[in-house]
RNA sequence: GGUCCCAUCGUCUAGGGGCCUAGGACACCGCCCUCUCACGGCGGAGACACGGGUUCGAUUCCCGUUGGGACUACCA
């Protein structure tokens, strides 16, 4: 095979979604197996509704989730005369046409449809040979005979009457071209050799292959993808909740997560789940992708986040964490102290922001403590037992898990208290909470001193039982 | 309404005539581990939408039904 050429082209209406990532994902995983070329194309011909702020916040969600383009962004509104051009030579052969007849509006259309009618164009200008004119924009002549089909390389054959098709606006009144004749000529011109793309444009796609032909180039591979669904089983779309790429960043996702899930969703290899970037290059084809749609899990999402977390390296995950630590009020913490925070919660955690959230008696005092957690640990009972551990704890030569592991045996052998009765109690002098990483690895990196101060006033607490 | 697409546990999926007593993963439940919470380990519950064919034999192939979805613009 010759070079494979994929593309994504979002149009710039609106932050990059999941829907969106997941197509820009599989194209840019065809390119990649195939050593081939992810082209990215901006689809700005609405110019009502593009704007320049949404296509730089797609540029960076693309870079963010790592699919790098290697040619591109092509922008359509930069390529009108190309676009003119293509319109000349289809209005030469006769296989488009002019047409002033107004907008069909949209109203009427809607109307049209609960109405159990078809609306389509009517064909009022098809053979009127009118001229180019003010209010005038340039229609496709479709054949109203035969039948248009194709090898999908996901659904296999479809075939559509080409009677069910009318004839579509290539070019709008104000020049403009509109997506079905764009889109052809761009992937000609680009020489894209598989578009890869949501099942919500199959029916476009016969469309397109009518102008593929009266231009007499040959089409390119279609594969058409099963759609990313809500809870519902509908579209995924902003009422689902469905948030942008870069909304799962600040959630504290990581991209190789959100990567891993969406490749699995509509596509295997056997039974594995969790894929390198490098694995799934490899392992990639569209043979294996499933012609059904999936439903969006955001549970699937939080596990493979969090199994990401855990494997994550000390110095990276203290890294991640840094700007989430912010929110809490943690601002340009040492990262050799957060190296060895951090893998004391990633087992703990789902998310970057829990990951802070949990992280913030390592850097803040604890107190106020949880109040359920103090009403049932720091009480007058426990005093005595703090004060031990405190005078114990100070006379312990070192600060090592296994020094402490010892400490607190040997306390329980002692006194004949059970090691939660011990633990617990301290555990909310250091953290506030009843919750939280193993006791001696906590003591361990807070450190003699800033753990006496703390079971200190947790003595405090619970001899007057108020902080 | 019309056209088109789809159909295995709640969800993502493996399997594409006998290997299926239908496999894995998430979630769920139980047990173990244990200083708490997690992690981890072990175990459990849980699906081939229905009806016809084809075949010695259908989850797998064909048809229909039902269900779900997408599209139906001078949006993309």
């Amino acid at each position: 095979m010759s070079e494979v050429r994929t593309r994504f082209s979002p149009s710039p209406t609106g932050a990059l979604h999941l829907g969106g990532a997941h197509t820009a994902l599989f194209n840019w995983l065809i390119a990649r197996h195939y050593q081939g070329t992810f082209i990215l194309r901006i689809e700005d011909t609405d110019q009502e509704r593009s704007q320049e702020k949404f296509v730089t916040e797609i540029l960076d969600a693309l870079t963010w989730l790592g699919l790098n383009w290697d040619e591109g962004p092509y922008r359509q509104m930069e390529r009108l005369p190309i676009y003119q051009d293509y319109i000349n030579r289809l209005l030469a052969s006769g296989a488009a046409y002019y047409c002033n007849c107004p907008p069909q509006d949209a109203k009427a259309r809607q109307a049209a449809i609960t109405r159990g009618e078809k609306p389509r164009y009517d064909g009022h200008c098809r053979e009127l040979n009118l001229p180019a004119g003010p209010d005038t924009a340039v229609r496709f002549k479709t054949h109203h005979t035969g039948v248009t089909h194709w090898d999908d390389q996901i659904k296999g054959p479809i075939a559509f009457e080409n009677l069910e098709l009318d004839d579509l606006v290539l070019q709008r009144a104000d020049g403009i071209p509109t997506y079905n004749f764009a889109v052809v000529v761009d992937d000609i011109t680009m020489g894209v050799t598989h578009v890869i793309r949501g099942e919500d444009h199959i029916p476009n796609t016969p469309r397109q292959l009518l102008i593929y032909e009266a231009l007499k180039v040959t089409p390119p591979f279609f594969a058409h993808m099963p759609l990313m669904l809500g809870k519902d089983r509908a579209k995924l779309s902003k009422r689902h909740g469905a948030l942008s790429a870069m909304a799962y960043r600040d959630q504290g996702f990581l991209p190789q997560s959100l990567v891993n899930y969406l490749a699995r969703l509509g596509w295997s290899h056997g039974d594995q789940e969790i894929f390198s970037r490098e694995d799934l290059i490899k392992y990639f084809t569209l043979k294996q992708v499933t012609k059904s749609p999936g439903v969006y899990d955001e549970e699937k999402l939080l596990w493979l986040n969090s199994h990401y977390l855990k494997e994550m390296p000390a110095p990276e995950l203290a890294r991640e964490l840094t700007p989430f630590l912010a929110a809490q009020g943690i601002t340009g913490p040492d990262q050799a102290y957060l190296a060895r925070v951090a893998p004391t919660l990633s087992a703990r955690c789902k998310t970057l922001v829990e990951m802070a959230a949990a992280a913030r008696f390592y850097f803040l005092d604890p107190r106020p403590y949880e109040e359920k957690a103090a009403k049932k640990f720091l009480t007058p009972a426990a005093a005595p037992t703090l004060k031990e551990i405190a005078a114990r704890l100070a006379s312990l030569p070192d600060v090592s898990e296994e020094a402490l592991n010892r400490l607190f045996t040997g306390l329980a052998q002692s006194t004949g208290q059970k090691m939660a009765s011990l633990a617990q109690p301290v555990r909310v002098a250091l953290t506030g909470k009843t919750a939280s990483p193993g006791l001696y690895e906590i003591i361990h990196i807070l450190g003699r001193e800033e753990t006496l101060r703390r079971i200190n006033h947790g003595i405090e607490f619970a001899a007057r039982g108020a902080a």
